[in-house]
RNA sequence: GCCGAUGUGGCGAAAUGGCAGACGCAGGGGACUUAAAAUCCCCUGACCGCAAGGUCAUGCGGGUUCGAGUCCCGCCAUCGGCACCA
């Protein structure tokens, strides 16, 4: 280990538990009682006031993205966004905001479930013992966490919420009218529901949290169902085993209710144009027609969905997929056998198959054939897996012209390709998928040919819509959540299972009272025999005293993480899960910010990785946009800006894990070089979006800036002692820092000029690049004011005072040292430094007299002049003329142009 | 295949259309030291040249402009997402 730079080992442990005892970092919530001493209070003016929410400071709410506390502990990817997170939220305390930045434990999840499995030990314990660890490491790197609103989505305290919510959803629907979640006691139900049974089916097939017998992503190795979202190319997102299809009873979530507001909603929030572009992609949105075929002879009608109902003229044949209701019933006696053959084979195929086996298409003809409505021919109708039971109608008109995989489909089997689209001149129809003109697409009945797709497409749904046949409609990819697990590691629904006096199964809500509703201990943390969620071994808590069953499934690990973000605002109210004067102060803007600018609805600055882009912050504006429909919250969207830091590589340049044996420990890290050098280095390695590869070289060289920040302040005579005194007695190391004494050249002296401005040019560049989220040009900027100041005979504390403020939301520990003892010979006594003013540059001070301005001669530098700020076009351009240096580059040319940029360059333009 | 991002020295990177490479790492030289470490100072894109200086250079090829890393068009590569969604 290298010499130590400065004493960071006493420094970093000293200001942390100072922070923690004098609780230096709580946000304070309206009507909530400030100490007199808090250091908040005291920049405030409100020491021992119980301010209301317009008597507080305006908000800013930075919200880190909660980790799952794994077993293997922190990796240094966590704490990039922890860093950035921490040094905006200690500039925005400066700047006098009320910031509140908090940290909890995204804490259910299977990794401490299959050691239950494995080891009996209860999952609580081994999660505790989880967050204990991460706990220790978190703390360790200084951050400004308010501690005092931790929670964890497994404390009892927190998951009653999560139920209660779960409840709202439960006893919502979705109005169709007003577009928005209203109580299931508005929904009006029809007359003909005329028995009690009719009209709970009726309620419950419209509630936003329902239950449907549909075929589902079952996992047998990890014994559950998995959403769409967690099978990857047909196998579990989670080790990666199989997933095959199969139909169950599991709950959903009517997430496909609200596809059109969380598409137009992302318009108004500040996330990058690449994530809105994920969310845009994954809900899917598109516009088309659903048109109708009778099917020939059977008096029935199957409807397909087309995006290009322009083409419906070029429609040669229909496939159905597999699993469509029809089948069975429109599938001649004698074609029965192949047909069902055919769908078995579908259905045994594992997702993985289906990826997998994409490249050949397959189908089997049904026999039966439809009339195309628009020209009364007889077509074909086939089955083939390529068409998806679960989009659109399940069902599709085949166009083979002008559709990639139906030409494909065609080609295989021989079916009939006829052109409907003529492509621009030197283009060919088959295949051809673009907008062009409509051709062959006449009959007695409608005529389309010659009109642009466009007109076609409203032309002919027109009068589809006319004759009854047809309209238009628009369809999401996206689908609804499935929202069960078959777990005990996760939040049980409050929900019974009764059967009427016809024998029929229903489901009732708890009551709120009896939440929370805590899962049972176990012996054995398995799902049963027969298939069964573990809870269902608890057969005492499963059977309630009056017969009802409780459901046995659990919630996903989503649902804890789709409402923390509301819990920190009041963690520990016992009555609601947010009070509403916590709600309203932190997630509203405030008009009278008073002189600061108002922040933002909701939380104003989110960080986390990109791999939630889809699902967490999906579900999360779901769940929001439901509580805001209900009246529980007050803002449509929950996070206004967001960020996605950048993936930290392996020195290799590979993604870290374990197998590649390129992770790197931040506990070796700060051992080394401090938790001030590591936070530094993080945000020095580059752009807080990029990926960047970890290199430890780079954390000594933040390092030794620090060292040199250090000496910038401390007087070497004393720095020797303290160093000779703690090698013969390093048990002592404590005590002999007291003697370090501030370097003699430290003087309470008016700045000059060339001290004056370094500093100001440095708050400013500092003060802008915090504000563009630019964290590496802000630590260079301190960078180039240290390598200055560092050269000067005598350094005035107050511009020394200043630096500290501009280092400190990168350096905090060493920040607030030397703040102590710069300011330990002033009788006005200790100024937390964390509450300390943002200092302001003076942009008199940044004035320049004179310019360096390049000369040009045809775009190219020949001389660099200097020439008074004030210099005159005129001047400018004489001043250029005159140079030495440029001119023999003129020689023999005659000057064109001379073009001349105020204050920046002159370029002369000779020929 | 589709969508998005990125491409600059040996490395991490910086640059409102106006001196490309700030800041840092690594490397080289020097000071201090008995010596080393630490620290401090200087050099460090490539090529040509003794030097002064010059030429080339921001993935590749074009274009716009007095001037392009930056804007436009067409490629290539890497990374991320989606992927039979009709």
């Amino acid at each position: 280990m290298a010499r130590r730079q400065y004493p960071f080992h006493l420094i970093e442990p000293k200001w942390q538990q100072r922070w923690e005892k004098e609780g230096t970092f709580r946000a304070w919530n309206p009507g909530e009682t400030i100490p007199a001493d808090h250091p908040f209070g005291v920049r405030h003016g409100l020491s021992g006031k119980a301010p209301s929410g317009s008597q507080l400071p305006p908000k800013f709410y930075l919200l880190d993205m909660f980790p799952y506390p794994s077993g293997a502990g922190l990796h240094v990817g966590h704490p990039e966004g922890y860093t950035a997170t921490d040094i905006l939220s200690r500039y925005r305390r400066a700047q006098g905001y009320n910031v509140l930045h908090p940290m909890g434990w995204d804490a259910f999840g299977l990794p401490a479930e299959q050691y239950a499995v494995k080891t009996g030990q209860h999952p609580r314990l081994t999660t505790e013992a989880n967050i204990a660890n991460f706990t220790r490491q978190i703390k360790s790197l200084g951050f400004s966490y308010d501690w005092s609103r931790e929670v964890a989505t497994t404390d009892p305290e927190y998951f009653r919420w999560t139920q209660w919510i779960f409840l709202q959803l439960y006893n919502a629907w979705f109005n169709p009218e007003t577009r928005r979640a209203e109580p299931i006691s508005t929904l009006v139900i029809p007359d003909d529901c005329d028995t009690p049974a009719r009209q709970r089916a009726y309620r419950d097939d419209r509630r936003l949290a329902y239950v449907s017998e549909a075929p589902v992503n079952w996992c047998p190795e990890l014994g559950t169902v998995l959403a769409n979202e967690e099978v990857v190319d047909g196998r579990s997102e989670v080790g990666g085993f199989p997933v095959v299809r199969k139909s169950m009873r599991q709950w959903m979530l009517r997430i496909t209710a609200y596809a059109e507001r969380l598409l137009g909603d992302l318009e108004g929030i500040d996330w990058s144009e690449s994530l809105k572009e994920m969310q845009r992609n994954w809900i899917g949105r598109s516009e088309g027609a659903v048109v109708d075929f009778a099917v020939c002879g059977a008096g029935k009608r199957i409807t397909v969905f087309t995006t290009r109902p322009d083409t419906l003229f070029g429609a040669t044949y229909l496939v159905l997929s597999p699993e469509h209701p029809l089948v069975a019933s429109i599938t001649p006696p004698e074609r029965g056998a192949a047909v069902a053959e055919y769908q078995a084979h579908a259905a045994g195929k594992s997702d993985l198959e289906r990826t997998e086996l994409s490249k050949e298409k397959t189908g089997v003809f049904t026999g039966a054939m439809a009339i195309n409505p628009v020209n009364g021919e007889s077509i074909p109708i086939w089955i083939a897996d390529y068409v998806l039971a679960s989009y659109g109608t399940g069902a599709i008109m085949a166009v083979p012209a002008h559709d990639t995989r139906d030409h494909e489909f065609a080609e295989k089997f021989g079916l009939p390709v006829v052109q409907v689209v003529e492509p621009p001149q030197g283009r060919e129809w088959r295949g051809y998928t673009e907008d062009g003109l409509a051709v062959n697409s006449s009959s007695s009945r409608v005529s389309l040919n010659g009109c642009s797709t466009a007109e076609a497409k409203i032309r002919i749904v027109s009068w589809l819509e006319s004759q009854g046949l047809g309209r238009r409609t628009i369809n999401y990819k996206l689908r609804d959540w499935l929202f069960s697990r078959q777990r005990y590691w996760g939040e049980p629904f409050p929900i019974v299972w009764r059967r009427d006096a016809d024998g029929s199964l229903y489901s009732e809500a708890v009551s709120d009272r009896e939440l929370p509703l805590v899962p049972p201990p176990l012996d054995d943390y398995k799902p049963t025999p027969d298939g069964r969620p573990p809870l269902a071994r608890a057969s005492d808590w499963v059977t309630l005293p009056d017969g009802a069953l409780r459901e046995t499934n659990t919630m996903p690990q989503w649902a804890g993480s789709c409402w923390y973000y509301l819990r920190y605002l009041d963690a520990h109210h016992g009555g609601r899960f947010v009070s509403e004067g916590a709600e309203s102060y932190w997630m509203r803007p405030r008009s009278d910010a008073g002189g600061l600018p108002p922040g933002s609805p909701g939380v104003d600055l989110y960080v986390g990785g990109t791999e939630h882009a889809v699902l967490h912050l999906l579900y999360a504006r779901f769940w929001h946009k439901v509580l805001f429909d209900l009246g529980h919250v007050s803002t449509p969207e929950p996070f206004f800006k967001l960020v996605n830091q950048g993936l930290i590589l392996g020195t290799d340049g590979q993604k870290m894990s374990k197998s590649r044996g390129n992770v790197v420990n931040p506990d070796e890290v700060l051992a080394e070089y401090g938790a001030d050098a590591f936070r530094l280095y993080e945000m020095f390695m580059g752009p807080l979006q990029d990926v960047k590869p970890w290199n430890t070289q780079g954390v000594a060289g933040v390092y030794k800036f620090l060292g040199r920040v250090w000496r910038l302040f401390i007087d070497e005579a004393s720095e020797t002692e303290f160093e000779q005194a703690c090698a013969g007695d390093p048990a002592n190391s404590a005590g002999y820092a007291s003697g370090l004494r501030l370097a003699s050249n430290v003087q309470d002296v008016p700045a000059d000029v060339f001290q004056s401005k370094p500093l100001h040019l440095c708050i400013r560049k500092v003060t802008e690049d915090l504000e563009a989220l630019r964290f590496n040009t802000a630590i260079s900027a301190l960078m180039i004011f240290v390598n200055e100041a560092i050269a000067w005979e005598v350094k005035p504390v107050e511009v020394l005072r200043n630096f500290l403020q501009l280092l400190a939301p990168f350096a905090p520990h060493l920040a607030e040292e030397l703040w102590e003892k710069l300011h330990q010979n002033h009788p006005s006594g200790r100024v937390s430094l964390s509450y300390s003013p943002w200092p302001t540059f003076d942009p008199a001070l940044l004035v320049e007299d004179t310019l360096e301005i390049p000369v040009q001669v045809n775009g190219k530098v020949r001389d660099v002049i200097r020439v008074a700020a004030t210099a005159t076009h005129i001047e400018m351009e004489g001043a250029a003329l005159a140079s030495e240096k440029a001119r023999p580059f003129l020689a023999g040319k005659q000057v064109r142009k001379i073009i001349v940029v105020p204050r920046k360059l002159v370029n002369i333009v000779a020929a």
